[in-house]
DNA sequence: TCAACTGTTATAGATCAGTAGAACAGTTGG
DNA sequence: CCAACTGTTCTACTGATCTATAACAGTTGA
């Protein structure tokens, strides 16, 4: 489980709830599975319980996981496919947000194809030097 | 101009802030050219004087601008050096957070690339079809 | 000089997001 | 029952952003 970055302009609670949806995702929590509580959890990150709270409200929403009072919060069994989209769009969106501001800064689109792969390149060779977390 | 976007998480002063940037970048805005005064901008824009106050302010501590009291604000002449990297670097960091999401959602570099060159496209044809403002 | 423009500074207030703390309520096992 | 866990709810603080208003100071041209 990463750490949480504060000093990121991503809000703690969308990191956490980042952290969860990608975990179901990579299978790291299965449909069934018992999510940590949210006192526990908030310990384990060093956030208010409030934060978790506030993120496993917003993903009961998404209908990720179901949550039963008294007992804990557990992911859905319909988690994955409804997830299976959210990591692409977030993705989408991100990758759109470069585009459009490469297009105000009159970048020519060679120069973004080429930054591009060039990150590509760094991250590729970065995964094999063993980031495996 | 573009007109301010007050629904985007991105907060005004900072969309100011681009847009004088990425003005200067592509020519736009030549060096020694005297920008709009803070009160007229304000006008334009419809927002609070104080609101364009900081963002000359702050574009004056990056070196782009040049202001003397009483006359006005003006675009610095070592501008376009001091801001050529500053879209690459925007631009960078996006991209940047794009890929480590995809990363993180378990998105297959070839699938990544997939998705880049389709939004790629999506814009580089929207440019044709007149986005001319 | 003076009016009309320029940027500068200060203060106050409204709003919102994020977070924090404390108290409330359901569940379980002894 | 009760202790220890679970999620829930309410209230409040902090900081950032934006607005509103006003007063101040330099520049210019009639």
């Amino acid at each position: 489980m990463n750490p949480i970055d504060f000093d990121s302009d991503v809000p703690a609670f969308e990191q956490i709830k980042q952290q969860v949806t990608f975990g179901i995702l990579r299978g790291s929590h299965a449909p069934g599975e018992k999510l940590p509580s949210v006192r526990a959890f908030a310990r384990k990150l060093l956030v208010n319980p409030n934060t978790i709270v506030r993120v496993y409200r917003e993903l009961e929403q998404a209908g990720l996981v179901r949550t039963r009072q008294g007992k804990g919060v557990f992911v859905a069994d319909e988690a994955l496919d409804l997830c299976e989209g959210a990591g692409v769009e977030a993705v989408e969106k991100a990758l759109r947000e470069a585009l459009t501001l490469a297009q105000q800064a009159g970048i020519s689109a060679r120069a973004l194809d080429a930054l591009y792969r060039r990150l590509r390149q760094e991250q590729t060779s970065a995964q094999h030097t063993g980031a495996g977390s």
